[in-house]
DNA sequence: AGCGGAAAATGATGCCTATCATATTCTGAG
DNA sequence: CTCAGAATATGATAGGCATCATTTTCCGCT
């Protein structure tokens, strides 16, 4: 075994991760093979080594984008929250001017739904089980309610979505109606 | 003037119909000209008479979706209803299945936001101007809260759009958790 | 009847794409 | 120091794409 065991591993994992920024950030089908695997430091016939083809790498990018989605919503500092004290504070992250300028590590349902639906069934299966996933990660902080934690989601990504398609000032609009009202704008 | 006066305008009509169709069922990026010239019984050169480019064609298809859209919102047999009795009404409509599985003549948030938001700023100005028209009709039928118009429209196209990325049964229960639940679905 | 000019079709350009067969480079083991 | 074989790079193929210059078709007018 020429390389460390692992290295073939962490490779795999870099092209997931670069692929992961640049779907959400370009979307999946205007992402080449060749400016993700450039992005990655690689080139671009390496790729078929890796994955069988783009379709199976946008599973496992579903996968990585909702852990890291997942971690904003729930930790990083909103660990203990539960109820309304969590809803805001998550809303507030969530619904900010920072999530909606910044999709390449946002929340992938406002930026890859769309093209999900329309791609393979295992990019609908990965999504299906991440997306479940973290509506039991939220489920959990509303006391057990996950029609509640359902609710919450479609329409904080809702906002999203449509506050990426419109002008600033309407998008300021729909994030702020949206939004948890007690506590003021995260910065 | 050899054609009849309205020819090339019905032809253009034409073709922005079928786009409307494509862009909304494939996406704007994987619809070809080729694709959407031959559904419109057109062959591909002669789009360029018609829009300066693909982009100018986005536009008018935006335009012309969301009034679609606004159609199945507010009126064929909901022109009268205000309140929550519309509320119901138009979001068993919305939430359907129907809904789901057609998105070529649906709503255009769920199946264009994301394309839109990566597009030129065209794109984005006519989608601000389709959408802040949809929100003040929905505003009427909501005593004048245009905040809760732009909640009802976030949690109604979050939830289609997580609907059509998932499987059946996660889907089903999507729909059902943010459909205003007085009076059963809408067959 | 046939002419003129607008509308649409044809066909070509050059670029980008996913994929794959082949070659090269790297690095731990002997 | 060399070697073997895995990991990556190179280069090619075939097809799709948006766009545009050119040609053909159409139809109301004279």
């Amino acid at each position: 075994m020429p390389y460390p065991a692992d290295h073939k591993a962490r490779t795999r994992t870099r092209i997931i991760g670069a692929a992961a920024r640049l779907f959400r950030e370009q979307g999946y089908r205007a992402t080449s093979v060749q400016r993700l695997m450039t992005a990655a430091g690689l080139t671009h016939g390496g790729f078929y080594a890796h994955f069988a083809d783009k379709t199976a790498l946008l599973a496992d990018v579903l996968d990585h984008a909702f852990a890291q989605a997942r971690a904003n919503l729930l930790h990083r500092g909103l660990d203990d929250l539960r109820g309304p004290a969590w809803i805001t504070r998550a809303g507030r992250r969530y619904l900010s001017r920072a999530h909606r300028d910044a999709p390449l590590e946002g929340c992938a349902i406002p930026a890859l739904a769309a093209e999900v639906a329309r791609e393979d069934p295992n990019a609908r299966a990965a999504f299906s089980r991440a997306l479940d996933e973290t509506l039991r990660g939220i489920t959990e902080r509303l006391d057990g309610d996950r029609p509640a934690a359902i609710r919450l989601l479609a329409t904080w990504s809702g906002a999203l979505a449509m506050a990426r398609a419109v002008d600033d000032a309407l998008a300021d609009e729909i994030l702020a109606a949206c939004r948890p009202a007690e506590l003021p704008v995260e910065p």
